[in-house]
DNA sequence: GACCATGATTCTAG
DNA sequence: CTAGAATCATGGTC
């Protein structure tokens, strides 16, 4: 048995009322003549209008016995399904909208960025990214990024705790509203589809708001990001202590300036830097000592001159200390001239400069 | 603003 | 992959 005939069913009490005659205003005038049924109705639409003008305890009586009239539930599905195949079919036309574009959009950018989607894999895949695209090692990413994933996991996480708080007041919402026509839908005509069809207004007005916050996201990431970027483009110049700390190593090992992988890393330690930067700083200064020998003598001397003084200074105080003097320790105490071991290049032909 | 110093990047050769 | 070399881009000084 369909809705309709269901309906019908019910509408029995009503008498003739056929179904392709409901919503006919030529039905409704033959109908008219029909009498007794169309009494009852009259009646009753007589007494639901007689309401408002009724004290609020005659209403309810009023209302209670509205609820319990053996008609109620006929004449109510047939409002229903009047408002139904009205109202609701209007403006159930527009409603259905296929997905927003824009919000694709923002939800591949967040997934993209490790901001949305599974926990931190995404976050250092995209830092891992961004340092490829900038030319750094992956290696150096570690301590490089970890500002920039810091400030991303700080927008990842604020990004989350604003959806769950937005997901949480929209279900509410939903939840009141769904109660609230259940509620109604006992006093006025309104299906359990047209409660459907406002919960999906809900969803969309609460899905707008989320488009927001995504779109502000996205733009906080854009900014650190390009932040970021600009950062690692920018040429800052390594502090004084840094580069005296490379000229040491270098004017002490100028016969094989090529430290190793350790001293390097040893050396980036302690300057503060990275390891690429230390290699490219060695790298620049090979380059730039060989071409002009004679501007950096005065520079190697220097140099000379201190790490003998340091020598020095080390062997002084390891005689003090009961210790025989071993040969060479004057020139392989240093910390950097212990990293010595591991030059590659044999071609460094610099050393009678010095 | 010119000029130099210097860190970073890119290309090439081994 | 690494070093050398050239080059770029920026910082600092005058």
């Amino acid at each position: 048995m369909d809705d309709q005939t269901r309906m019908m069913t019910g509408l029995t009490g009503l008498g003739g009322l056929q179904q392709a005659d409901v919503g006919d205003p030529d039905s409704v005038r033959k109908q008219q003549s029909l009498g007794q049924p169309q009494q009852d109705i009259g009646d009753i639409l007589q007494q639901i209008m007689a309401i408002t003008d009724e004290s609020l305890d005659e209403a309810q009586a009023r209302k209670h016995a509205l609820n319990c009239h053996r008609m109620k539930p006929a004449l109510f599905s047939v409002l229903c399904e009047i408002k139904e195949k009205t109202v609701l079919s209007i403006r159930g036309v527009q409603e259905e909208d296929p997905p927003d574009p824009q919000i694709m959009r923002l939800d591949n950018m967040l997934l993209a960025e490790g901001v949305s989607g599974p926990e931190k894999g995404g976050g250092s895949a995209a830092a891992a990214a961004a340092a490829a695209a900038a030319g750094g090692s992956p290696t150096d990413s570690s301590i490089e990024h970890s500002d920039y994933r810091a400030k991303l996991a700080q927008i990842r996480q604020i990004y989350h705790s604003e959806l769950e708080k937005y997901e949480q007041a929209c279900s509410e919402f939903t939840n009141h509203v769904m109660n609230l026509l259940r509620e109604q839908s006992r006093t006025r005509p309104i299906s359990p589809k047209e409660i459907e069809r406002m919960v999906a207004i809900i969803h969309r007005k609460f899905s707008s708001i989320q488009m927001q916050l995504k779109q502000s996201t996205c733009e906080a990431v854009m900014i650190l990001r390009s932040r970021f970027l600009d950062a690692r483009r920018k040429r800052r110049n390594f502090n004084k202590q840094a580069t005296e700390v490379l000229n040491e190593y270098f004017y002490s090992h100028l016969s094989n300036p090529y430290p190793s992988e350790e001293a390097k890393e040893e050396l980036a330690k302690k300057c503060g830097i990275t390891v690429s930067q230390v290699s490219n700083w060695f790298g620049n200064k090979r380059i730039r000592y060989k071409k002009n020998i004679g501007k950096f003598q005065e520079e190697a001397n220097l140099y000379a001159v201190k790490t003998a003084v340091d020598a020095a200074n080390v062997s002084a105080q390891a005689s003090q200390a009961n210790s025989p003097a071993t040969p060479n320790s004057g020139t392989t105490s240093t910390p950097s001239q212990r990293c010595s071991i591991g030059f590659r290049s044999d071609d460094w032909d610099a050393t009678e400069v010095y």
